[in-house]
DNA sequence: GAGCTTTATGCAAACGTTTGCAATAGGGGC
DNA sequence: GCCCCTATTGCAAACGTTTGCATAAAGCTC
């Protein structure tokens, strides 16, 4: 079994000094000399010493702490599954641990409706990222307000008072809608739902791209949830009832384009040559699937480095502004 | 902006009572006649007020976090991204909140090599779930001689004097070969590292129900990475080299069984005429793919619950004990 | 109304750090 | 030998809760 708990007055104890002189050394302050340093140092970890952070954090008023805030668009209680969010996440982690920051996962469930008392005040994080607009747009807002250092995932175009990192999504639209069109697609069809900030930008920049062209007759849209699932259901659907009448798919996303993509081989619909398909997001199913899907690529560990590095500049009281990611299409084989 | 951050004196002078009387109340403690307590909560929301955790921590020696531990097996940063593990988080997320604590997601990369150390002295959680035995069973080992509350995902079979809650991959094994076997396969191969502790029993249960239904010749091993990538690759070689020797493959995951269907269906080897195919997890993708996936479902939800009860129930002190999740095959177009 | 129990509240200590300030010692200049 | 300066260390307060114990008021019994 483990011995008793040490504290930083024990450990003071044991190396014959004061618990301010302790401290002093664990945190390399020069002021202790550095042969003390050294041995409390070594002391320390001959006893597997750690600082109580709920202590630490008590005085010091910082917790060296970051919360990912996973805004769930559903009001039910579920968990995500589509792999790019996660992916989001998971890069994000690596950025905080990168600049010695621990992360708190939690999610609109968790936090309640005010955010900045939850975990500002209540000293849970030093400061938030919230992942996904979302529809509740209205209490990153309020958070903002309130003073709470914060760092969206979503659409850097969206006129908001607080910061936001994304990617170039109106671009994405238009390089998908143009990949299409070089391809020789006539009746493109869009598939997600515009309401959501991000996809809504992606869409812009699709039906300007093809309005450009010249392609006869408007750009279909087919408006569903984000799911391959959904997707699945809305292009059986589709056939079924309007025949095929398009030959070119910008999916909101992979796993959008995906369920799309099933329901359209289990139709004996080829792809590419009958229908080219574009995704977003570039997960690693892209690449496996057969045939491997077009996509525009999200850089998923730029956007975790930036914001991270965005919201400790606000922690340092820097100014900080929204950026937009590049973006960058991949061709595979169903385009 | 917010106004400077009430402490619980604050709301006490508020309300016109002490510090300990506003504490109780806020706690909902009998002691405290009703009213007041109805009183002080009211004031207490109107103000927006939140306990400052960290004192509240120092104070209890008890934080209502539980650390998700990812123990990465290779040694060298890197993000997941496989969706099974990261759906498998996501479920101990909701269950950890369901309970009302909080999830600090770690890795090995942040905790060292002392995770008693770091996670329970440092009072940064009172209890860690560990995602993945990984290589680095010793370091679990210590942990839990060191006293830590701890649960692992992993193999239950597995010979630890910790608890463990897993699938019966043996039995998945045993259910993915007896499959295939059903549907006329006379030259399984199997995909994935047995040195892997989940793995090795998939493959120990599937080998064990081969050789008791007295198919010729052993089953054959291609041991591979878990990466869709690594299975495409691996197919590929193996049919350059050894042509098409065998007609049914059971995969260690559902990516790997992705990634061996596209080398498959690049070269016109026919899922499921030619190769039947069995993965394991069942993600979202094994149900979009084209042919869909057959496989081994794990059941990432009660996984989560059961985690996360059994760690509170170490909190409590409880003797607790590893145990097995049912598993179940799920019948699609690829075999 | 004295004594006792019950109910409701307040006082003050403790959790384990960090840090401003004071204190001590040693060295050098004169 | 005295003074000052620097280098190193220690003292003690503060961060904001929670809770054992003391207290006070009120109700009850006889």
């Amino acid at each position: 079994m483990h011995q008793k708990k040490l504290k930083l007055a024990d450990l003071a104890k044991l190396a014959g000094v004061s618990t301010s002189t302790a401290s002093r050394a664990l945190n390399d302050n020069p002021l202790i000399k550095q042969e003390t340093r050294e041995r409390i140092q070594q002391l320390a970890k001959e006893h597997n010493f750690s600082l109580n952070a709920a202590a630490s954090r008590l005085r010091l008023q910082k917790t060296k702490v970051i919360a990912v805030l996973i805004n769930l668009d559903s009001e039910t209680e579920q968990s995500i599954d589509d792999p790019f969010l996660l992916k989001v996440v998971s890069d994000i982690n690596l950025a905080v641990n990168r600049q010695g920051y621990e992360l708190l996962l939690s999610n609109s469930f968790m936090a309640g409706d005010d955010w900045h008392g939850y975990f500002i005040d209540g000293r849970r994080a030093d400061g938030v990222i919230v992942v996904g607009q979302g529809k509740q747009q209205a209490l990153i807002e309020s958070a903002s307000k309130a003073g709470m250092p914060l760092v969206v995932w979503g659409d850097p175009k969206t006129d908001a008072d607080y910061v936001i990192v994304g990617s170039d999504n109106y671009l994405g639209g238009k390089l998908a809608a143009d990949h299409l069109i070089s391809r020789g697609c006539k009746a493109p069809l869009f598939l997600g739902e515009p309401e959501h900030a991000e996809i809504g930008e992606r869409y812009n920049g699709f039906c300007a791209a093809i309005a450009s062209k010249g392609i006869e007759g408007e750009c279909q849209l087919l408006k569903i949830d984000i799911t391959s699932q959904a997707a699945y259901d809305a292009i059986n659907l589709k056939l079924r009832t309007d025949g095929l009448n398009f030959d070119g798919i910008f999916a909101c996303s992979d796993m959008v384009a995906l369920g799309a993509m099933k329901a359209l081989k289990e139709r004996y619909v080829s792809i590419p040559n009958d229908v080219h398909i574009v995704g977003f997001d570039d997960i690693a199913m892209a690449d496996v699937s057969f045939p491997s899907l077009t996509t525009i690529r999200q850089d998923t560990k730029q956007a975790g480095e930036l914001l991270v590095n965005k919201l400790l500049a606000q922690l340092d009281g820097e100014q900080v502004v929204s950026s937009q990611l590049a973006i960058k299409l991949v061709e595979r084989q169903s385009s």
